[in-house]
DNA sequence: TCTCATGTAACTTCATGTGTTGCTAGAGTG
DNA sequence: CACTCTAGCAACACATGAAGTTACATGAGA
């Protein structure tokens, strides 16, 4: 499949794409193909690979919208709320990575094809 | 305690720490008085309010930098990751509130006391 | 050699949170 | 009563980072 194609069926752009998939390629999930005929192939098997692998095959992006404000402060207020903080988001962000952790790919296309047979509509890829 | 002398101790705007304080007038937390004199109270007890408290007073901002690109959607695929991904956001997001709720202010003021101790210099708000 | 694909850098756009200004209203002071 | 000091609030400006876009290079088949 094309970056293209793919970007048509994700309403983005092929460099968008590109760049996502550049992640999954370095981590052998995807295999990329240049020239005429080329494209993006799977190259893992999908009871192998979890959400969890995806997420730092896509290098971790930032997980949480809240944090401490900066590392290293002298104020000891700051220090005291920067520990329990850290301590809890850390503890969350394990919870995190252990449940995406048994989530497969393999999974997530079973439930797909749940929902399509659910639907008995004309199968096109999205929509 | 005026915002402006909050403002100065944050390293922020006064206007900032009106805004922030404000959640927390609404809920009881702090009191403000206005004129010549008045500023910021506080209004609970320490033992009594977590982090949790807090978090909900602040009108309970975006916690995760992740998420569903769009709640409806007509592709099947989405629906299925978007249906995993839902899934353990919310639960990470329970274990996250379930931790904040057990830190009171009382305990970080405990903290932070300890830590002023340990340091052993002049006692002056933040630095 | 032409076309079709990825690879990549640089730039633009957009969303969101943060900071700022300007003004209103209330409360004490001289 | 005039003055000063405070919070309250709306509107605007700025900063940051993610997403989208453009442009061009590279590789592979027809």
């Amino acid at each position: 499949m094309t970056s293209e194609a793919l970007a048509r069926a994700l309403n983005t752009n092929p460099v968008v794409v590109r760049r996502l998939m550049g992640g999954l390629r370095e981590h052998g999930y995807v295999h990329s193909e240049k020239g005429h005929g080329g494209g993006w192939t799977l190259s893992c098997q999908l009871d192998r690979v979890t959400l969890r692998d995806i997420y730092e095959a896509l290098d971790a992006p930032r997980l949480f919208a809240i944090g401490n404000r900066s590392e290293e402060t002298e104020c000891l207020v700051e220090e005291a709320v920067n520990h329990a903080m850290s301590s809890v988001l850390a503890d969350v962000k394990a919870q995190f990575l252990a449940c995406f952790g048994q989530i497969t790919l393999a999974a997530l296309h079973a439930d797909f094809h749940q929902r399509l047979a659910a639907r008995h509509g004309p199968t096109t890829l999205c929509k």
